[in-house]
DNA sequence: ATGGAACTAAACACTT
DNA sequence: CAAGTGTTTAGTTCCA
């Protein structure tokens, strides 16, 4: 009740246009939140404290990165003054549990949030596991783990499907990263290796430590053991640098706030100087290409080309300018992202994000391989990023493997469980999250639902939340999605795809920790929604009145335009080929598979496939809409919700059957449809989410 | 500058 | 009568 008022008061406060403020907005939210992830360290060092450290760090760093980002961006004048809520950043900086997730999520885009938090959940069950085999130091953790307990096949199963899901998501989303930093050139079938000089691994890492001060315990004692984690990879030790170099700047991070953002920065400098200067002969591609000497490596062929320029578009993040030439393009580089602050900023929080999926990409990797070598299977899907996508959640399809292959080894990987999300992190990654949502996306304390670009140019709100959902659901976080989109995946996501008003609401609450607060207020907008869109209709039934979704009316909604930044759908048309086809479809096509257009051909540049992740807050309904009469009509969805439910007075010009595949068949490499139409549904099954 | 969409708030009516 | 549900209006903000 407090609580409410207080955040409602916050949220309308009229001064709420940068990061900073919303920022120290809910510090008070945060710092009340009864939040699982408060780690409170005493003096033992027990693994949990340890894992509690960690996640201390982790936070620290991240926020000491947002708060020099959010500083850097701020311009000058207009924004930091008001805000009767607003904390110092000094502040903020003072204790390291100011920052809430939420907090974080604001400046962080999900999915970088997502990486941080999946790092520290792999942490944390890491560390735990490493309590009881790290005694083996010649035993790999996954095998191991594997083995250790007596786990039932089906249980393996499962995990190792969870373990390969997993894995491809990190992967994509590590190689999506550095497509959209130009860092990588867009090469579908990079593997680790690729990326790991690419990257220059050792340098980041010693970066990221020296900036973040976080090393979980499990490298420090990897490194301290001469481990390789990395066994898919000849060079993959590099992924973990000397444990050495790194020592000094955990000390001096762990001594504490004393360590400033500017410090942090001159460090940054220093190290991003020696990085493009020395050159150290790795064929690395810079991360901070001073000056016009494009990187010569294989990377690169032509001269004329730069990691960070494409379609006559600096391809900074959040930059976006024009460049005729790429003398203009290096002129505006030199110029625009110099040395500086903020562009330190930019690049150390994408650095951030690139490390810690790095890191566990190594782990998961690994864990892969001993996975499959503990199952007897051929060592190594060696290229995840080809696998075939499949539309379907990876939840449904988890079970549906399971169930298909219920005594069987799993099924590789390449026979359809490839679920992934991977066009989650879009826009939301550097560019938008970092700098985009300073700018408009902020403007409310509490990171309203408002934030109709999350809607629209971040992810679908099933992989998002599918993604997410642990987060959203511990985290005091509003989720970035409209009402009307929660309400359709609360309706859609049930057994009969009704819901009576109140298990709407039991579902925000059960998936939200934020709308376990404000209740008045969200139930009241959800209410509103109900019954304002048409998309929602109300069905009387035995025992009172359900809702359901009318997917026609939900289409038309939001009309089947791409919507996300213009400039950018050209882009990805343009870039893509694909002239012919509708923006939907190509969004849904590169939605749902990726490998697919990951082929050079098609994909040319980083923008192209950071366009992918434009414009549709609902890949379902895409999707449907591609696959309702196989021609792309943007204005026929399928009612593949709504003629389950009897209200529909849906025109549905496609028969039962006909429904799904046939543009997708080609994309999918095709699992066995199974005949539930929840196959196409973006999101988890509930089970998943929970 | 403008219109549309989303959100918030609130008033009101109806039902239980 | 209170609480829940549903409808409607108004104002604000953001975005294209």
């Amino acid at each position: 009740m407090m609580v409410e008022s207080a955040s409602e008061t916050i949220r309308t406060t009229p001064s709420n246009q940068n990061g900073i403020s919303s920022l120290s907005s809910q510090s008070d939210g945060g710092g009340g939140r009864e939040g699982g992830s408060k780690g409170d360290t005493n003096g033992e060092i027990s693994p949990v404290d340890l894992l509690h450290l960690q996640q201390q760090q982790a936070l620290q760093a991240a926020r000491q990165f947002l708060l020099q980002q959010a500083s850097g961006l701020n311009s000058p004048g207009n924004e930091l003054k008001q805000s009767p809520v607003q904390v110092p950043v000094s502040m903020a900086m003072m204790s390291p549990q100011m920052i809430t997730p939420q907090q974080m999520q604001q400046i962080l885009s999900p999915p970088q949030l997502q990486a941080l938090l999946q790092q520290q959940q792999a942490l944390m069950l890491q560390q735990v596991t490493h309590t009881h085999t790290h005694s083996h130091t010649h035993t790999s953790w996954s095998q191991s783990h594997c083995s250790m307990s007596g786990c039932q096949l089906g249980t393996k199963q499962l995990a190792f499907q969870q373990q390969l899901i997993q894995m491809q998501q990190l992967q994509q989303q590590h190689i999506l990263n550095l497509q959209r930093q130009g860092l990588v050139p867009l090469q579908p079938t990079a593997t680790m290796q690729s990326l790991q000089q690419a990257m220059c691994p050792s340098d980041l890492q010693q970066l990221w430590k020296e900036v973040s001060g976080v090393q979980s315990s499990e490298e420090a004692l990897k490194q301290a053991e001469g481990l390789d984690l990395s066994t898919n990879s000849s060079n993959s030790t590099s992924v973990f640098p000397k444990a050495a170099s790194t020592h000094i700047a955990l000390h001096s991070l762990a001594n504490g706030q004393s360590h400033t953002p500017k410090r942090d920065s001159a460090r940054l400098f220093e190290w991003i100087s020696s990085f493009t200067k020395a050159d150290s002969g790795d064929d690395h591609v810079p991360l901070y290409p001073k000056g016009s000497q494009a990187p010569s490596s294989h990377h690169e062929e032509h001269a004329s080309s730069h990691p960070l320029y494409g379609h006559g578009e600096c391809k900074w993040p959040g930059c976006e300018a024009l460049c005729e030439d790429m003398g203009q393009f290096i002129k505006h580089l030199n110029n625009e992202h110099a040395l500086d602050d903020r562009s330190t900023a930019q690049c150390r929080v994408q650095m951030q994000v690139v490390q810690q999926l790095e890191i566990q990409l190594a782990k998961e990797s690994e864990r892969l391989q001993a996975m499959m070598a503990h199952l007897h299977m051929r060592p190594s899907e060696p290229k995840p990023f080809n696998q075939p996508l499949n539309l379907a959640s990876s939840g449904s399809l988890i079970k549906r493997d399971s169930e298909a292959y219920p005594e069987g080894l799993p099924h590789p990987p390449t026979s359809a469980a490839t679920p992934i999300t991977p066009l989650r992190q879009g826009p939301s990654v550097i560019s938008s999250s970092s700098l985009h949502t300073h700018s408009h996306s902020h403007t409310h304390g509490v990171g309203p639902i408002r934030r109709r670009n999350s809607d629209k140019y971040c992810t679908p709100i099933a992989s998002e939340l599918a993604q997410n959902c642990e987060f959203y659901k511990n985290a005091d976080v509003r989720p970035p999605f409209t009402y009307a989109s929660l309400i359709r995946h609360a309706i859609l996501e049930s057994p009969d795809r009704q819901l009576t008003l109140n298990e709407i609401y039991n579902w925000f609450t059960r998936k939200f920790a934020y709308f376990r607060r404000n209740t008045a207020t969200w139930k009241n907008a959800v209410r509103h929604n109900l019954s304002l869109h048409k998309c929602f209709v109300r069905v009387e039934n035995v025992k009172g009145a359900v809702w359901t979704v009318d997917e026609v009316e939900y289409q038309k909604r939001r009309p089947p335009k791409m919507t996300g930044s213009p400039t950018l759908v050209k882009n990805m048309i343009s870039g893509l080929g694909f002239g012919s086809l509708n923006a939907s479809y190509q969004a849904a096509l590169a939605e749902s598979s990726l490998s697919l257009l990951n082929s050079p051909s098609l994909l040319t540049s980083p923008a192209s496939l950071n366009m992918l992740h434009v414009g549709h807050d609902d890949v379902s309904s895409t999707v449907e809409q591609v696959n309702s009469n196989g021609s792309c009509s943007p204005t026929l969805s399928p009612q593949q919700y709504s003629h389950q439910v009897h209200v529909k007075e849906e025109p549905t010009e496609l028969e039962e059957d006909s429904r799904p595949v046939s543009l997708l068949a080609g994309v999918t490499h095709s699992l066995p449809l199974p005949s539930d139409e929840r196959d196409l549904e973006e999101d988890l099954p509930t089970e998943e989410l929970e």
